[in-house]
DNA sequence: GGTTGAATTGAACGCCCGTTCAGATAATCT
DNA sequence: AGATTATCTGAACGGGCGTTCAATTCAACC
């Protein structure tokens, strides 16, 4: 045999990419073998040196990809750091638990990268964290925030919120739009200057309804 | 050749469970050999089954062994629960800094263990769980918590302080204790309740209030 | 409809895997 | 010292690994 009836590399191409991402995810990069992507796109696994030069690349460009992609859809809006925080804190929630496979890649993967593409994730995951790291800074000139260390409140905010996707399920007891206000309540608690007291002060508030489902 | 100079089982088995920690927690489980840790402590891999029935059984061991620790390790104490809290939080720092391969391996292997073992480890995994929502459980009816749900509260936590043995090195610009004094402030603030005011009614509030620092 | 090039197969390459085991040697016991 | 037991070697087992490539078939274009 050979070609095989359908066959188009715009079609394989991606499928590579979906079959190699989810088996990656699922069992990890180095427990996956190639014979077993290919089996799950309904190829030989000579197919996909068609696509990939190996199977390093294709952890690279999923990991690489990805952040690029992280970096790219989101902009700090033209407002005050607080807002700015409340922007990136529920962007990175919604972003991360939209790409739970991506995201689980990307943090546990890492150790599997060859030198000079681990030297590049890092930068992106670095160029990121930065981010949060500026916003942060900016805060505390303004007397908005109250971080003794903003390289330490950065990656602590980061770990919580991504930790969200270690256990969430779709479907199960939270739906996002919950999971996103009370972490975004902790994560501004966790950085926020106390406020001025006595008088004005306004008035703004989390929604605690205890309410809830269990 | 057969048994060689100085072999001893209470030498060589301990040298296994060292090779494979550290192993294990550099490459991973799946891109390690029985071969590899092997020569790690000087012998041929079939010595190696004199100390485990197989590799998952050494996986699953450091694993179990790691966490039992942990849960046996730590008491609360009879106090409020914020002083609960505190002692909780910087057990776990301290408990993790000092074994970072250990926690690295417990939260990244947790696929590679066979349904079986994952289990026990997910159970235990759990049962520690369970410790620190039982103290914001208490801590919330006591009014000294102000936490919307504290299975989230509870995840938020162990993240963001399991996330410290991501980055920490030892030597590195801030030293355990400093670490451990501003991780237990931004933990406690992501949970505690809003002091009470002057007079009555709680103010919960959310800092827009442009005053000063602190 | 014939030609060309894209897509794929299937076999092969050399290598490493986890695990077993008979045989050999060192440590220990009597 | 001799017998016994603990420890380890070295080879072997069947199998899977990542990758390459000639041969083959299908899709696309003239």
């Amino acid at each position: 045999m050979a070609r095989t009836q359908g066959s188009h590399a715009g079609i394989t191409g991606p499928r590579l990419r979906e079959a190699a991402l989810r088996l990656f995810a699922r069992h990890g990069y180095a427990a996956v073998s190639m014979r077993q992507i290919a089996a799950e796109i309904g190829v030989q696994a000579g197919a996909l040196y068609l696509y990939t030069p190996d199977k390093q690349a294709l952890l690279f460009a999923l990991m690489r990809d990805h952040l690029e992609d992280l970096l790219a859809d989101w902009q700090p809006p033209e407002a005050a750091a607080d807002a700015q925080l409340e922007s990136f804190v529920r962007h990175h929630i919604r972003y991360h638990l939209d790409r739970p496979d991506l995201v689980f890649i990307a943090y546990m993967e890492l150790r599997n990268l060859e030198p000079a593409n681990f030297a590049v994730i890092s930068r992106l995951r670095r160029d990121y964290e930065a981010r949060l790291e500026a916003i942060l800074s900016r805060g505390a000139d303004a007397g908005l925030f109250d971080v003794a260390d903003t390289r330490l409140a950065t990656m602590a905010l980061i770990a919580m919120l991504t930790g969200i996707t270690t256990w969430y399920r779709e479907g199960g007891r939270l739906d996002r739009a919950t999971i996103e206000a009370r972490y975004w309540d902790m994560a501004r608690r966790a950085v926020a200057a106390p406020v001025p007291q006595p008088k004005s002060a306004p008035v703004a508030k989390v929604g605690h309804a205890s309410g809830g489902d269990i």
